[in-house]
DNA sequence: AGGCGAAGTCGAAGCGCTTCGACACTTCCT
DNA sequence: AGGAAGTGTCGAAGCGCTTCGACTTCGCCT
């Protein structure tokens, strides 16, 4: 192992010369600058990084990111927030350590507290993740991607699903349409407050009601059979239905295939508009990861900094316009 | 912060008894241990990991995951690799950090010499990475998920691509087909020696005529359109096949979907196997990347251990028997 | 009673590194 | 010429931690 010394006598200089002229907190002279480089390399001398956290020097910044690696979530998402998370993290000059869940929250308890990492970053939390009691007490700080039920003592970060069902109904009004469906989430996801859910519902209905549009939602369990039902029941009930949301990405395919099959064509007859990131060309909201990791990472840096932070952090929706959702046809 | 003489004086003993007394490197009386971890409980004492690597303890184990996040890779599969990485290192006791592809060689180089990790593993390698040069004059040992064209001074692991080849037709073979073909990647891959593409090829041909089958081989562009034209030339030329391997992910739905429009029902008159990943039910050699990885991790740990390894390790294929192949129907 | 080994604790030294204060040398200004 | 104001370098001290050797206590065996 190299250690500052014997680069220092390779060099012909001090240790401390080298160090300087390393770091470049005293002015060294180009021909030492020089001779020290050309030393750390011939001798591949790497400056034991822990050791400067003595001596007054910084620690080296780690910041964990937890994430599910295999779990059922979109590993396309998860592998963007991680992406995301590692280059705004390098900006700040911190490196990302990777932690998935451990065995419960009792594992990920045991390797966080070993981990060299002094800020963690959560990703795809659940409204009621039993990691958040924990996470209140945990002696480093973090950051949540994702919204809790109740924020209180955390800090995240999340899509603003509330504007985000407001903007696709305002899409819609926009175009023309003014009777409008929200197809939702299963409906027992409903019944365990799933914050999100819950929120578009939210914003749907009030932007609708804005709007003078005639609205109506209906939860749709997660199968194309279930799809086929909820556009039967739509068509009966609401024959002057011209546009609808989607907020449930597993459905958008199947629902639009049932409207064909009913002889609604997409978007010539209906609009389709989907919250939430789908691989299909859908006019849509998508889920902003790479902003919600830079965001997470931001918002956590302020944090270290000792400037205060909001509890939750809503990142304003951006809808993208893609081939299913188009003006009304005057009836 | 909190350093070991806060909780000493705390505690009411030595720094060095605490110090003992969390190492456990010597004997300490319950009691005092009680004191100690009392005492560091009330503090929030951690120590600062790095300061271990002097006084001569250990450093703490970090490797580096260098993966593309974004790029074109499939997502699955990298988050596959990354799964299986962190858990197997964590088996090992260390600790994995995440370094994405940096703008070029240069900016990756930068970035893995500042950080503090002592190993790394180069997810997504290509036959003739830009990355080969560095990583072999890299003072760091590495460790690379694929298989480079020349392996020299370097450590990978990788599917086994001609036993893979091989097992398709002995699969095929088992099933009393005698007529097969390969369906493989664009031509401009098979020029560009992408060492994978080819292993497969000479395991597929090496095993037809060991098993006596009669073969053949076609390259396939990436698109549908593509896939029409050699289903339609495979009938053409070779009216008796009942044998399909293919190896190319993008092709093997609409290769499958030709077939169909030209009369032939998959797997009644034909079957078809593919080499590589795909999320269709269809009979495959999968890349193994949980495997890939831990065994990445495992050879990591043994090059630091200053075990000889070799210099390319395959791992051997297992086919998984789905939807698309069949018992050949007697002619 | 005396000796011995084990158990338990401490102080001091040392790890590789950074930083502080001091020193020598150069420049530039009057 | 003589000083002030940089420049560039060094030695020593110190960071938080571990480890080593030494010391005290204690129980146990002769």
């Amino acid at each position: 192992m190299v250690r500052i010394t014997d680069v220092a006598r390779r060099a012909g200089v001090a240790p401390s010369t080298v160090s300087y002229a390393l770091s470049g907190k005293r002015p060294i002279s180009a021909e030492t600058r020089r001779r020290v480089e050309e030393s750390v390399r011939e001798l591949g001398y790497r400056p034991l990084t822990g050791t400067r956290a003595a001596g007054g020097g910084h620690w080296p910044n780690v910041l964990a990111l937890v994430a599910p690696l295999r779990a059922g979530v979109d590993p396309r998402t998860v592998m963007e927030y991680a992406g995301a998370v590692v280059t705004a993290a390098r900006g700040h000059d911190h490196d990302v350590l990777l932690v998935t869940r451990g065995e419960g929250v009792e594992g990920l308890r045991r390797v966080v507290e070993s981990t060299p990492a002094n800020a963690l970053i959560v990703a795809d939390t659940e409204p009621h993740d039993a990691r958040l009691p924990w996470l209140r007490t945990l002696d480093r700080p973090s950051v949540l991607i994702g919204h809790p039920a109740d924020t209180t003592g955390l800090t995240c970060v999340d899509l603003d699903f509330g504007a985000a069902g407001e903007l696709c109904v305002e899409h819609l009004a926009g175009l023309g349409h003014r009777v409008v469906a929200l197809v939702g989430a299963p409906p027992e996801v409903y019944l365990r407050d799933t914050g999100d859910a819950q929120r578009v519902v939210r914003g749907f209905t009030a932007a609708a009601a804005r709007h003078g549009l005639s609205s109506s939602v209906l939860p749709c369990p997660a199968s194309p059979a279930a799809a086929r039902a909820v556009a039967e029941r739509l068509l009966r009930e609401r024959p002057a239905l011209t546009g609808v949301v989607v907020h449930n990405k597993a459905v958008v395919k199947p629902l639009i295939d049932a409207f064909g099959a009913l002889g609604l064509r997409v978007p010539a007859d209906l609009s389709v508009a989907a919250v939430g990131s789908t691989s299909l060309p859908v006019t849509s909201v998508d889920v902003p990861a790479t902003e919600l990791g830079a965001g997470a990472v931001d918002l956590l840096i302020r944090i270290l900094n000792g400037t205060p932070v909001p509890e939750a952090t809503l990142l304003p929706p951006q809808l993208t316009h893609r081939a299913t959702t188009a003006p009304r046809t005057t009836p």
